[in-house]
DNA sequence: ACCTGAACACCGTTCAAGT
DNA sequence: ACCTGAACACCGTTCAAGT
């Protein structure tokens, strides 16, 4: 897309505006983190985020894309032995990021954009388990039963923050029974 | 609690608020319901919510037990004659209010006492479950691990608004493997 | 005790103006 | 093209004043 210097140069800002919102989205949270003290932490003024993204949801989408693309480079440059291992790895690293699950599902209801890229989030999820499920000998007819209910605990040990031991045996508990 | 026509008074009033709030944070959301707003359908200046309420979160929690109580005595009213029907029951009624769902984890991080009527919320959730499970035959050593993938899922279906069809297709492949 | 008008602090966003 | 100061609309909340 960045042809000549000058889309370089925007590209580059940008980015660096993403990483800082990435960094407060999840260090203060997303609604307690303000246009103005982002603008701060870049060292602008409020307004010049509006030269990059049209809102502040935008800038959301966009931390949710790069946080997903790092994720995605991650796991490709990863080897995992087992489907546990598989699992765990991915409860981790998406634990990191909690606040933005739920930032995501209480913008989903007002915001369109926001919806489309969840509902994106999940089909990447559902492709994922489905290969993991398949992977582990699930009976191809019994994994899309398993789909929602794998997800679905997957997504809400993140948003409660529950312990690792309590979300290991949670984890474990789904596991021992499908595989 | 209340003693003399006077504090009737108050806590009619009080109920009144509760009332208007309950219809408006399920039907707009509790961020896109002002005080404002919740005001004039009460027919009062905003600022008397404030003598009702501290502030916007405690109206929040006296939303939340007002529909667990009513939630409650509908339960208590009913017969069930299977798990299954239990299950589903409950998931038909929190669908009813299921922003409230997303908007109790939202509030969770920022404000303690919505943690805390959170905390409380999952004690009455999994003594319940457990209950249902202990009732079903599952053997007691193997409910503590079921509960919060049960829990989770039913949250999850909640949450994320699944049809109907869905919902009970997750539910059921729950069900028959755990009974 | 109960209610209100006016004001405050704050926040997302816009706009006209600068370079 | 990129950035800013000033302003706008809005929202939760407070406060002094009314009855």
């Amino acid at each position: 897309m960045a042809r000549n210097k000058r889309d370089i140069d925007k590209e580059a800002k940008r980015t660096e505006i993403v990483a800082a919102a990435h960094a407060l989205f999840i260090q203060k949270g997303f609604d307690e983190t303000t246009m103005g003290a982002l603008a701060t932490s870049v060292g602008v003024a409020p307004n010049t985020l509006y030269w990059y993204f049209a809102n502040k949801d935008e800038l959301l989408l966009a931390v949710l894309d790069s946080t997903l693309l790092s994720l995605h480079r991650d796991f490709m440059a990863r080897q995992f032995s087992s489907f546990d291992e598989h699992l765990f790895w991915l409860y981790e690293q998406l634990l990191a990021c909690n606040s933005l699950v739920t930032t995501v599902h209480a913008r989903v209801i007002v915001s369109e954009p926001v919806a489309e890229w969840h509902t994106r989030f999940h089909h990447m999820l559902d492709a994922m388990f489905t290969w993991l499920l398949v992977q582990a000998g699930v009976a191809p007819a019994k994994v899309s039963g398993w789909l929602d209910v794998c997800t679905l605990t997957l997504e809400g040990l993140l948003s409660h923050r529950y312990e690792a031991a309590r979300a290991q045996r949670a984890l474990s508990a789904l596991l021992t029974e499908i595989c």
